[in-house]
RNA sequence: GCGCCCGUAGCUCAGUUGGAUAGAGCAACGGCCUUCUAAGCCGUGGGUCAGGGGUUCGAAUCCUCUCGGGCGUGCCA
């Protein structure tokens, strides 16, 4: 049990014992200064309120209970202000926290949809689905870590109107003896002459829209260019995930069209039961829940006039099966926060149909636009998109130039340099990304992100390499390195008791599905080492031996939890840079 | 019109179910390398938390109004 739990725990019995209601919570944080101590409890003064009693007096027996239980663990407790409990820890208790192996605190493991990256097959990646990514990567990776079952479903588009265009034109292309893997080698490239074609050549408009209708009657010449076409570009989309150093594999797709023969009986279904009705021809289903001020209900339309299924009528398929046949506890969607208002109809429809238990959670973790630095939509000079794999070899080639610098009297090899420069720059943009509040639109700026100080990846990197070269000076071996750690200085102190509130901060994130907790967490953690480096020497000479030990060992309790930190995020480290 | 989100230092951003004197980084300025990687550390300056009103022991945080910005809003996804 986390050292937060054990202090919550304790505050909260103390509060029982002095006839506070079990509603209130014992509110125990970090003090935000060292003179109030470790941790302060700030319940006393809420349930005073609520009891319509003195703060002061009613903590004050809170702490008299306190002193009882934590007896041998704390230092200190006191009553400061109008009701703040303020809580030092002793030394030893922290040691022996430290050394005790970290276990979560019981959590019942459930199964995650994750759904995310979902680009659309019809073009090659681009930067808008960068968040999506990397974001939903790290978050059911922290979510696999804490023992959940999590299932990545990768809804990507491959069924709009554009397949028609797209699959006439490789016929085309196909005819006049070219490869399908080299005509889709640049899917922008390929798209751009659709188009072309299209607006060009009626004909091949006519054949384009015929074809649209025969792929989607089930066309078996037309079904089979469109698989063809699908399985490129699927093949393009994962070797982009494996340079960025994400776990989606072709495995994980799970296509929009894949909810194709299921979408009239989802139809028919909202129709029986009356939450869906014929309106102006389109078959709607009216929201009440998301009505407007006046009273109008949020009309979401699962089947146009004359036929023909929506995006709605596809997620709505789409939380059903995950429901039923995925038997999810809990589905997360990290979608654009501009579809905020389509996932909260989409989430109140399903409930409403049953087509998900109201025990499992539907969460949509939306998160903003990634601007340039003009505060304006990301675009290239010349105003189109940037593609996804532009934009990582760009930030390779950024680090290249750095690490170089960097190292120009090292004995690092060129391998080796190209190695770093490949994690630095990929770890560099991915971060960027993850560190932002995700709910927020944010600037996506080179020379920030790879600037090498403040809250970046290379200096995540950096710290942890930092450590990994005292072992490797003292000749230890950091994996099995261990000993007892006492806390002295201030910097130990202060980077210990940081350590010890990993966990918490893990179960956080699952739970909120915010990375930019995890980023802080870790930026602060370096901070931390970084001030502790300075002010104990661990190999110097004069250390005695058992301060060495100690503060080795709380030096590879900071590498462990950085690596894994990193690794939670999909950022990789590396022994030195 | 209606709905959602946002507004914190010159810039980029944190700020926990309301907690004590609102914090980092960059930029500016000043220190620290014959001693574990200076991609670092220590320090200084910098704020009408968009604005008004309210709730209370206490508000950047909750309520309300105003201003400013973004996005969405019946047959694309």
């Amino acid at each position: 049990m986390s050292v937060k739990s054990l202090l919550e725990n304790a505050v909260r019995r103390a509060m029982d014992s002095a006839g506070i209601p079990a509603d209130c919570s014992p509110a125990v944080t970090r003090s935000n200064r060292p003179e109030f101590g470790d941790f302060q409890a700030n319940g006393a003064m809420a349930a005073a309120k609520q009891l319509k009693t003195n703060p002061r007096a009613l903590a004050g027996a809170i702490v008299e209970q306190l002193q009882q239980q934590l007896q041998g663990q704390v230092d200190k407790l006191e009553l400061a202000g109008p009701g703040f409990i303020n809580i030092t820890l002793s030394a030893a208790f922290i040691g022996d926290q430290l050394a005790a192996k970290p276990t979560p605190d019981s959590r019942p493991a459930e199964t995650v949809v994750v759904d995310y990256s979902a680009p659309n097959l019809a073009k090659q990646m681009h930067v808008g689905h960068l968040r999506s990514t990397i974001i939903g990567d790290a978050i059911a990776r922290v979510l696999t870590h804490l023992g959940d079952t999590v299932i990545r479903q990768n809804h990507v588009g491959d069924w709009g109107t554009q397949f028609g265009m797209l699959i006439a034109e490789l016929e085309e292309q196909l005819s006049s003896g070219e490869q399908a893997e080299l005509a889709l080698a640049d899917l922008e490239q390929f798209y751009q002459a659709a188009k072309l074609h299209f607006d060009a050549d009626p004909a091949f408009a006519d054949k384009a829209r015929a074809y649209v209708v025969k792929l989607q009657s089930g066309d078996s010449h037309c079904r089979a260019l469109w698989q063809q076409f699908i399985a490129i570009s699927i093949a393009h989309n994962v070797s982009l995930y494996r340079q960025l150093g994400v776990l989606l594999t072709e495995h994980d797709t799970m296509a929009e069209s894949a909810y194709n023969d299921q979408l009239a009986d989802v139809v028919a279904t909202l129709m029986k039961s009356g939450i869906a009705v014929e309106d102006d021809g389109a078959k709607v289903v009216f929201i009440d829940e998301l009505a407007d001020k006046n009273g109008n209900p949020s009309p979401m339309i699962i089947e146009k006039r004359g036929g023909g299924y929506l995006y709605a009528t596809t997620d709505l398929a789409a939380a059903r099966y995950r429901a039923q046949v995925l038997r999810a506890d809990r589905a997360l969607y990290f979608i654009d926060a501009r579809q905020s208002l389509h996932m909260k109809q989409v989430f109140a429809t399903a409930r409403r149909a049953e087509f998900v238990p109201a025990t499992m959670q539907l969460q949509h973790l939306a998160f903003g636009t990634m601007m340039g630095a003009d505060g304006k939509p990301f675009k290239t000079r010349s105003g189109g998109t940037v593609k996804l794999a532009d934009l990582l070899n760009e930030a390779i080639e950024r680090a290249t130039v750095l690490v170089a610098e960097k190292n120009r009297d090292s004995d690092i090899s060129a391998d080796e340099l190209a190695e770093i420069a490949r994690k630095v720059g990929i770890g560099a943009v991915k971060y960027a990304d993850l560190s932002k509040t995700r709910t927020n639109d944010y600037i996506f700026d080179w020379d920030s992100m790879l600037s090498f100080e403040g809250n970046t990846a290379p200096y995540l990197q950096y710290a942890y390499t930092r450590i990994v070269s005292i072992f490797r000076r003292a000749d230890i071996e950091l994996n099995s390195f261990a000993a007892a750690i006492a806390v002295e200085l201030p910097q130990e102190r202060a980077l210990a008791l940081h350590l010890l509130g990993f966990e918490d901060l893990l179960a956080q994130v699952a739970k909120e599905c915010y990375p930019h907790l995890l980023c802080n967490y870790l930026y602060e953690l370096a901070s931390l080492f970084m001030s502790f480096y300075e002010a104990a020497p661990m190999l110097k000479e004069g250390v005695a031996p058992a301060v060495k030990a100690s503060r080795l060992a709380l030096a590879k309790r900071s590498a462990d939890t950085l690596a894994l930190g990193l690794e939670l995020l999909g950022i990789e480290t590396m022994q030195r840079m």
